[in-house]
DNA sequence: AAATTTGTTAAATTTTTTTTTAACGTTTTG
DNA sequence: CAAAACGTTAAAAAAAAATTTAACAAATTT
């Protein structure tokens, strides 16, 4: 078996791993193509330029850059001081526990502050219809229903909130305890 | 203030909540229309049919067999059983929580099973390849590399899949208690 | 059994998103 | 300081997704 057919029976095992990640990046809201960008740098120990990876996955170089720019948002990418190239390098963020903690709770933080806010503002203006004296009997039992639904859910939140707190602290793992290594992340 | 302008100062209200939903609705993976129509529904009441949904966000009626069908995907519409009427009734999940842990686990099961699989099935053949006495060397440091990377990336895997379980067993409610209400939910 | 209702699938259209090519501004190098 | 390299933005093109209209199949009613 010649180095080139050994390292294309490397590269297509690879490939298994990197269509696998590709596709279930889909959950963290990236395009396939990103997904497969990280796939590949997943594998790779020294940093990539955005030429390297316009070879590598045969695209373009404004492809990459904003490939790299979404990936970096989601704490997937980092870029890494440039040794003696004057390009920019790229690294993949390989510490999942990193990953899915920063993604989570960046996530989750924004579904309650976005809904608290909409709720506490629809709560105020609820209560101002409320305070009406003719208001129709029909309308009343219906906004003190929705004040009721809002206010109910706000329950949630608050507790979304709380099981951030704990992801960030790192109380999570005195539940769920990491089976070895990689525990001193971050 | 006519009962006209009660009701329309109450819609307007809950107007609110149902955008700041649907917007948040995206990290869920669901289009801005469907998120608009659970939002529409987290406030009724009563069931609806395929006929008031369009008629409620004036679309047509495949588009709101289609958006019922994604979102009883991620449990967060039921069909109930229609009482008088011959057509189809739904309502919306109303239990925040019922519906995050339904998503997350189903979610996060998804990522374990496709990506161990992969990792399994690469890990053999990785193997194989090294079993090769004719190895050139540096496919074989190589090699190693991609296995010892695919090897640690399991740990993060099994305690997913922990997680997940805690979340099942309820256990998550010992480390993050929910306030009040709502807990004798599913 | 014919006609109607209901939900879904299929095809066509529209809209949105992704991707590329081209152009630009900044920095570096000679 | 001119020329080249680099990353990004802008505009155009291509691809993908969402939405609608039309057609269909199953069930119900008359």
């Amino acid at each position: 078996m010649s180095k080139k057919e050994q390292l294309e029976a490397l590269e297509s095992a690879k490939n298994t791993v990197i269509r696998s990640i590709a596709e279930t990046m889909d959950l963290y809201g990236v395009t396939p193509s990103i997904g497969r960008l990280y796939g590949t740098m997943y594998f790779r120990r020294e940093s990539m330029t955005l030429d390297e990876m316009k070879d590598e996955l045969g695209m373009s170089k404004p492809s990459m850059s904003t490939a790299v720019r979404a990936l970096q948002e989601i704490d997937m990418m980092k870029k890494t001081w440039s040794k003696g190239s004057r390009k920019d390098q790229f690294v993949s963020e390989k510490d999942f526990f990193k990953f899915f903690f920063q993604f989570f709770c960046k996530m989750w933080e924004r579904e309650v502050k976005i809904n608290l806010d909409a709720i506490n503002q629809t709560r105020t203006e609820i209560k101002e219809l409320l305070k009406q004296n003719d208001l129709d009997e029909e309308v009343r039992e219906e906004a003190e229903h929705s004040l009721k639904l809002i206010t109910d859910s706000t329950h949630y939140y608050y507790w979304l909130e709380d099981l951030v707190k704990s992801f960030h602290s790192g109380d999570i793992f005195d539940l769920v305890p990491i089976p070895e290594k990689e525990t001193e992340s971050e």
